[in-house]
RNA sequence: CGGGGCAUGGCGCAGUCCGGCUAGCGCACCUGCUUUGGGAGCAGGGGGCCGCAGGUUCAAAUCCUGCUGCCCCGACCA
């Protein structure tokens, strides 16, 4: 491996692929667009599957996993939907040496089949609400990819949600970009703006899409969850009907949501440093690292013995460790290896340590080295988890409020776009008004939050009175 | 799809403009000895259809033609 990534500061883009590629997180497919996930990368992902899958069941939805191939006449049948994602399908024509039929899409999202699979399922209200999660892979054949935030193929979940009333579909689609909010704040440490999209802005087929929207290193928006409420157009579309308390025949209420692997890019890009990838103690593969340190057998002994102890005492407390004893690499290599890939904390043990009964433990997040007396190390780790967890999104809270600056007028957007940042201000324009922005600034309105504590005011383009706030980015 | 860049041992590159001897460097790898507290040292060693296909030439990594792939920057998107 070669040393060290480019510096953000030089060019943020390099130092993003830097990192992926030097923590070992991801490494380019043979077809273009394509990522493969590394182990220590897939085990990130693992991390955050397991907690976003936990809260799931917690809001009593359950797994099940549907065919990757979508009969074309799927696609079809919701207008919307198609225009939407057919012309970035991968499509199979061939199976078995033979033409087929009917062409069969590899599945950019699987509404089509999912609601074809509920219409068989729904008769009664008796039925619902039925609350069916799916993890699995999508493709979509997007012109432009990088490393987890756009690829070609790519890992997410997405729930697919039937409901008796729209009430009760709207309030499913609500809990669960709370559930995002909490997975990208509690679990990532990615503080996110919370709310709806603009229509221009939502997902193909939706009624109302919510978004979690994240602010980046370099200032520029990431949408890293959608969760959307579909209202009875998937079911029209698949004839979902069932029969209500009062025997009459009703379209169901839909929901559907999502989170990618694509939340890795945002972790890469919401804590990274120059050294690195900093990786928040609930999704790092090991939360400490130990680096034992000797020379000589006696030394050796005597460090791996005060090792064994540590690891003990970890284990008891649920800590990920991993020991690094390899032989053939020096202290040094592994400081380096470690701190570019991101573990929160390090422990060194070596002889000097084993005489005084201390350790050497230092945070990835802050600079320096703390000597503490071996017998308080395991505890110290232990708060030391929650510590950095909550350090590290109060530090990307604040960067992020910092650099969400209020405007009042369409100079002072413009302004803040060219300097980097959010811009939040009075919206009462349409989707007309919106794209004049988007061109002329590049930038889009991300959401528009549930957070409104600013009362009424003037829209910033047109001046028209306006009662909510919008936030403007540049986005990836 | 438009613009740019790159393609040479596993990785990163030099060499290409101006054709010429055995294609070179760093890292990684193998062997041995010495070394572990911020990217160890010395000695020895292995590994190349120079992206593909044509052409020019006594001679091509180098010149010409065509193709392919990937990356980066835009328009589209989680």
């Amino acid at each position: 491996m070669t040393k060290g990534v480019t510096k953000q500061s030089v060019d943020f883009a390099k130092w993003y692929t830097d990192v992926v590629k030097k923590a070992e997180l991801a490494d380019y497919g043979p077809v273009k667009g394509t990522m493969i996930i590394r182990p220590y990368g897939y085990s990130i992902w693992e991390n955050i599957k397991s907690a976003a899958d936990t809260m799931f069941k917690e809001t009593g939805h359950v797994n099940a996993y549907f065919p990757m191939f979508i009969p074309e006449s799927f696609m079809k049948k919701e207008a919307q939907h198609v225009e939407g994602f057919a012309p970035e399908c991968a499509v199979v024509t061939h199976g078995g040496g033979k033409k087929l039929d009917e062409p069969l899409y590899i599945r950019p999202t699987s509404e089509t089949i999912i609601w074809a699979a509920y219409k068989k399922w729904i008769n009664s209200y008796r039925d619902l609400p039925l609350l069916i999660n799916q993890w699995a892979n999508v493709v979509r054949w997007e012109m432009r990819t990088r490393l987890f935030l756009r690829t070609t193929e790519f890992l997410w979940q997405e729930g697919h949600t039937a409901h008796s009333t729209a009430k009760e579909a709207e309030e499913e689609a609500l809990q669960m970009i709370d559930v995002y909010r909490k997975l990208a704040e509690d679990v990532l440490a990615i503080p996110v703006y919370v709310g709806p999209k603009t229509d221009a802005e939502k997902f193909a087929g939706a009624v109302t899409t919510y978004a979690i929207e994240a602010m980046m290193k370099d200032k520029k928006a990431l949408q890293a969850g959608t969760s959307h409420y579909l209202g009875q157009n998937f079911a029209k579309a698949f004839d979902v009907t069932f029969l209500n308390q009062n025997n009459v025949q009703e379209y169901v209420y839909a929901t559907s949501w999502g989170v990618s692997t694509r939340l890795i890019g945002g972790l890469i890009l919401s804590h990274g440093d120059d050294k690195g990838l900093i990786l928040p103690p609930k999704v790092a593969p090991f939360q400490v690292v130990i680096i034992p340190i000797w020379r000589g057998d006696e030394a050796k002994t005597g460090v791996m013995e005060k090792v064994e102890q540590l690891t003990a005492e970890l284990k008891v407390k649920n800590i990920r460790f991993f020991v690094d004893d390899n032989e053939q690499m020096s202290p040094g290599w592994k400081f380096h290896q470690w701190e570019m890939k991101g573990a929160p904390i390090r422990i060194e043990i070596g002889p000097k340590d084993v005489e005084k009964n201390q350790v050497v433990l230092a945070r990835r997040d802050k600079q320096g080295k703390e000597f503490l007396p071996f017998e308080k190390a395991g505890q110290r780790v232990f708060e030391l988890v929650d510590i950095i967890q909550k350090e590290l999104f109060e530090n990307a809270k604040k960067f992020r409020d910092e650099n969400t600056i209020h405007v009042e007028t369409y100079e002072e957007l413009k302004k803040v776009i060219d300097n980097g940042g959010f811009a939040k201000g009075f919206w009462a324009g349409d989707g007309e008004a919106e794209e004049k922005i988007q061109k002329e600034t590049k930038a889009t309105i991300r959401c528009i939050p549930f957070d409104q504590k600013d009362g009424k005011g003037k829209c910033l383009l047109t001046g028209k009175p306006a009662d909510k706030i919008a936030i403007f980015a540049k986005s990836y």
